[in-house]
DNA sequence: TGTACATCAGTGAACGCGCGTTCACTGATGTAC
DNA sequence: TGTACATCAGTGAACGCGCGTTCACTGATGTAC
């Protein structure tokens, strides 16, 4: 036994009775050893949590950062392939996307120190393919984004140096409203909220994808 | 004591411990009475959980429809006044937005005849606002939706019907797509995914809105 | 005004269950000589 | 090749706890006469 089987089956658990429903018996059943065995892996119930949320992250960002450079070198095409990736990777395992983006787990709370800059992770590569398309002159800021709000402006001066993109707080904010606009979608496909107004998710979200990208100026080829 | 103390208890229980924390023992030590007494004014504990399912899509649609109501008869400003409202009841009732919205409860499920038609409330009256800008020009498709996928358009086409506003499938669609725009900030926001990003989630939130309406071309005048 | 009765919200004990965690232990495996 | 020992993954019993739900009950309140 290892430490990666028991969170295969932690996985496997989540999916049948939801990341709420995680436990040390449940998985140990599962396995046909006993719960304590499990602390020769895991000091707490806790740790076996945070050990699943950093694989999920950490799965999520290798998705789409092989996404990305497997879609060769023009921006459009590597954005395009990587926010594929973001809903494909959600819907392929959703329990460890709610995981990750879903409401907490009753009682746990996670060390902020581990997964902050994992959580930061899936999207540094998307922010330099959006600064390439902007520097060489492909994108450009869809209309209602000029005007950056004040507070909002001032966070984002401070935190752009994080990630070492000097973009303009403007497209900035707009990458970000990408983000939200992908991850809405997401979510309510998860929760079975879009379905019965669209029908397809995965159609739909493809529209969105690349209404986005032609509001910036964008031109898909596929 | 009445259904209603316990559901305004029970509510209370979720903010502290989840939705997923929710328990007929809990609510009952809160209360100062015993669990079994709760079984004079619910079944079961899943009865429960479904009448404050129905309460909170019907405070939410009720919070929307006010908020409409009260912007005055302009499409822009109902519209406006409407969805800044979806997301501050999410701010105020955290737990309500994520038992509509949210992960499922382990265990439970929701009765879909009772939930279904209540989860299109909020968003009626806003597909007729934004028929009606349509209809008197104040309303532009934004680029990049004028193509709607073969499977979304024909399964709009008949869900239309449904709530007999007669709109095209790209207008319908483009509207969904606002839902989620929206959508998903409220859910980073919720799950504390955007504000290390951007600090200031209502600022920032009501830059989105505002971007929206300017892509459709409404003007927003406040 | 007084008595008999029905109603019914809430009690308290109990049920079988699953949980996280601890602890002393077993028993197979590998290592040192 | 054989013996003594260390290692350590996994066991099994136990702990205190909380859970949903059942059941016979109590005791206050209201009603009928």
């Amino acid at each position: 036994m290892t430490a990666t089987e028991i969170k295969a089956t932690a996985r496997r658990q989540m999916a049948l009775h939801g990341t709420a429903g995680l436990s040390l018996h449940g998985i140990a059943r599962e396995m046909g050893i006993t719960a304590p065995a499990i602390y020769n892996y895991f000091h707490r119930l806790d740790d076996l949590i945070t050990a699943l949320i950093v694989d999920s992250f950490t799965n999520l960002a290798n998705a789409m950062d092989a996404a990305g450079a497997a879609a060769g070198t023009e921006p459009v095409a590597q954005i395009r392939s990587t926010v594929l990736t973001y809903r494909q990777w959600a819907v392929n395992q959703p329990l460890d996307f709610q995981l990750i983006y879903g409401n907490p787990i009753p009682g746990y709370v996670a060390p902020f120190e581990v997964t902050a800059p994992l959580a930061r992770r899936p999207f540094l590569p998307l922010f330099g393919y959006f600064w390439q398309a902007y520097q060489s002159g492909q994108l450009t800021l869809p209309c209602g984004y000029e005007a950056v709000p004040p507070h909002v402006a001032e966070h984002v001066k401070a935190w752009r140096e994080h990630i070492r993109v000097p973009m303009p707080e403007s497209l900035f904010c707009t990458v970000l409203t990408g983000w939200s606009r992908i991850h809405g979608l997401v979510m309510l496909e998860l929760t079975h909220h879009i379905q019965p107004m669209i029908g397809d998710a995965a159609e739909f979200y493809e529209y969105e994808v690349d209404a986005f990208l032609q509001q910036l100026g964008m031109a898909v080829t596929r």
